[in-house]
DNA sequence: GGCCGCATGTTAGCGCTCCTCACATGAGCT
DNA sequence: AGCTCATGTGAGGAGCGCTAACATGCGGCC
């Protein structure tokens, strides 16, 4: 009995009704304090709660809830982007700066789900749901890629999958190396969203989408 | 008793001798098969065919025993791309693509070491030595850095310490996303190598360090 | 309306891990 | 030779993942 909440702030019967998401939203809550490791099952149980065994019903294992927060991560990551993308609106170039500024606010403000999508270590295909929501969030990053290509003259185009690979890996790096919530890692002398702006603006220009070397056709 | 060796490589008695220089292969043996997760204490202490509390004598706990082996990673990984950039010979763009492939290479052929320096959370200030080989390792980035942008006229030179950090993140951006053996994550229609190469030569170009901007003055 | 099936939750418990404490051993110094 | 102290052992508490057997009550069926 130890386990009940102190005091149930909804008063619910022997079945709880809501488990699941209940579960999905402890576990995010245990990440994001303790790192995807920190996370507990058993915790997780408690905070919904309700006994140790009773995640079981839901999840086959700790691995699967994981997998499913990851999943989600993926969905808010894609809506993210694509908000902030706004389908190159109202040109190319305002609407990558955006996208790159979505990509490190998501990384900063959701690092629950950020953790959970690249550094839990899950697999990709561990449910079919991950891996098709991995893909989509992937795909606008893509698409913004073909977006920016498209302005320079056809024989001086880049893959576009080769470009959005290098926008997601320097998303990712400075993420990863210096994003975190200043957790405890290195100091910088300027803030994650400015050394990424810097960094894609270099890449451009190396692109030959630069502020000098391509003004909109339409400007 | 079980927890001895079956048949001991290396009779002993009832002092091992090396263990910590035995736990920390151990560790590493088990970082790279399973994740810094999988990374068990008591089975590091079964390996080297001690007695589970046997290595609170060498590490306060298991956390400590992570740092020193993401401490050798960084020491390991400093040598080798000081080694890769040899002091910027013959001229520093051969010698910065040496240490581009160098970065990764390290990240390949040793997942163990680089697991437990980025993906293990260990935050840098778990020991003393960590974060002072983590910043000689960072430093000949920066120096490789600094050595590049010397070729430009000096009114167009980017500050040395956040292309240094451009270049950390992208490389770490493709280890970490691209990198591993296949491991589960996403097929490219190139190797991270060639990603790497291809995004830091688009990198330097935007600079004005491209094979077209910069002939070597001495050419 | 009453009954029953099955999803959902509980209890008990196994095996494992991390870590601690009291005790054993023997290497190296005096 | 004798002592000391670093190093290793044994036993055990607390917590976790996971399973199996049992309890409950919601929702569909007659």
């Amino acid at each position: 009995m130890s386990w009940k909440r102190a005091r149930p702030e909804t008063p619910r019967g022997y079945h709880h009704g809501n488990l699941k998401e209940e579960l999905v939203k402890a576990a995010l809550g245990l990440i994001g304090e303790k790192g995807p490791n920190g996370f507990t099952f058993a915790e997780a149980a408690r905070m919904a709660g309700v006994s140790p065994a009773a995640p079981y019903r839901h999840f086959r294992d700790r691995d699967e809830l994981l997998a499913d927060v990851a999943a989600r991560g993926f969905e808010a990551f894609e809506a993210a982007l694509s908000r902030a993308w706004d389908q190159g609106r109202p040109d190319p170039e305002t609407a990558f700066h955006r996208l790159g500024r979505a990509y490190l606010a998501f990384a900063h403000d959701e690092p629950a789900y950020y953790s959970a999508m690249f550094e839990a270590g899950v697999p990709l295909d561990a449910s079919p749901g991950l891996r098709a929501a991995a893909d989509r969030a992937f795909a606008t990053l893509r698409q913004a890629a073909e977006a920016l290509i498209a302005r320079l003259p056809a024989n001086r185009r880049p893959p576009a999958l080769m470009m959005a690979l290098h926008v997601w890996a320097m998303s990712h790096g400075i993420a990863a190396l210096f994003g975190r919530a200043d957790g405890g890692r290195r100091p910088l002398p300027m803030s994650a969203a400015e050394l990424l702006e810097a960094g894609m603006l270099i890449y451009l220009q190396g692109l030959g989408i630069g502020p000098e070397s391509a003004p909109p056709p339409a400007g």
